[in-house]
DNA sequence: ATGAGTATATATCATATAGATATATAATGC
DNA sequence: GCATTATATATCTATATGATATATACTCAT
């Protein structure tokens, strides 16, 4: 069985929200789904290709004054069943690298401050996110014309929400329990 | 800027925890580090070799009966000096992606109830994690020499509890959220 | 005013990674 | 007696990241 190529159903999915360039999806992705989802253009430009060549999206050109051609591509009926069936497939398992967990699983190596700092930085950025997620709540009030698609998209903001507050939580217990470990180390 | 070989240090760390074959450093991989750390074979014994001939790491064969011989790899003086330094240094950013979250955020094209059923799924993988991270702490007091060690690592499956927890909370949140848009959309 | 930085837009390259398969033996279990 | 699982390394293809190339226009500070 080859891996199958998920990014190609995501973008099917991003282009069937309403007609985008590979430019408009890069944006989305960034702004509203990376916390759970990312494309890098390596992938996103040649998998447009794919899926028009399949058929699953349809492409035109849009000239613009001074700025590079904008090439705006809609999902088709074809395209549209297509994701509906990838859809109600059960979910792959998420595939996750935490390079902050990693460095705390190895932190044994290094003085415990190190690894203090390293949980401090984690915890900062957890609370920029709860910040962005707030700010976009109040933008994705605006953006969609379909209210069950607002409904979903606040889903998955809120799951951001509930992850980021957990990951902050985890950093203030983890801390304790490297301060308590090195007084205790300490007192031998 | 090339793109740093994150797995390098990662494989570096964990030879550094006792000598270990590719085909040790897999399995504990898969069985306490997968809910934020992954490698595969196709990455990991090119970078075994990668690592000795940078001299970071040295290797010796045990020859075995019926079985085929293991290649062990120990971490050097310089290995360790090369980790230390990386692990001090700032955590990239996580990389995530979760085709569960990606589907629900695309919802709105299916049925109610195809979502609702894929976060029934979701909530019993997280279930079963669970269960998986309350066996493995028992299992993690024998296995270490090093007290520090066994901190650390207890740090990283607290982590994957409360992320657990948390997902499951959102689970049971996201249903009844869907529920209650269902209802709206039959009341009109 | 001029240079740096950012936004718009597509395209592509090198490197990194996942997942599957090849190869070979032994133990387990049904 | 046959399938599955465990041990172990190696490698291939498909997939994915991050950086860079290319080109124009706008904004902001010096």
């Amino acid at each position: 069985m080859k891996p199958t190529n998920t990014s190609k159903y995501a973008i099917l999915g991003l282009v069937g929200i309403e007609p985008m360039s590979g430019y408009d999806i890069k944006k989305l992705v960034d702004l509203a789904l990376s916390h759970f989802w990312n494309v890098s253009y390596g992938r996103l430009y040649p998998t447009l290709k794919e899926l028009e060549s399949e058929g699953l999206i349809v492409s035109r050109t849009e000239k613009q004054r001074g700025k590079p051609d904008r090439i705006v591509y809609s999902i088709t009926d074809e395209g549209r069943s297509v994701l509906a069936e990838w859809l109600q497939e059960p979910a792959g398992r998420p595939r996750v690298r935490n390079e902050a967990l990693l460095k705390i699983f190895l932190g044994y190596n290094v003085p415990a401050e190190a690894n203090i700092a390293q949980l401090e930085a984690h915890r900062r950025v957890n609370e920029k996110l709860l910040d962005k997620y707030a700010q976009y709540k109040n933008m994705a009030e605006e953006g969609w014309t379909d209210p069950l698609q607002y409904t979903y998209s606040l889903l998955t903001i809120r799951n951001g929400e509930i992850m980021a507050e957990a990951r902050i939580k985890w950093c203030g217990e983890a801390i304790a329990a490297i301060r308590a470990a090195q007084k205790q180390t300490e007192e031998k």
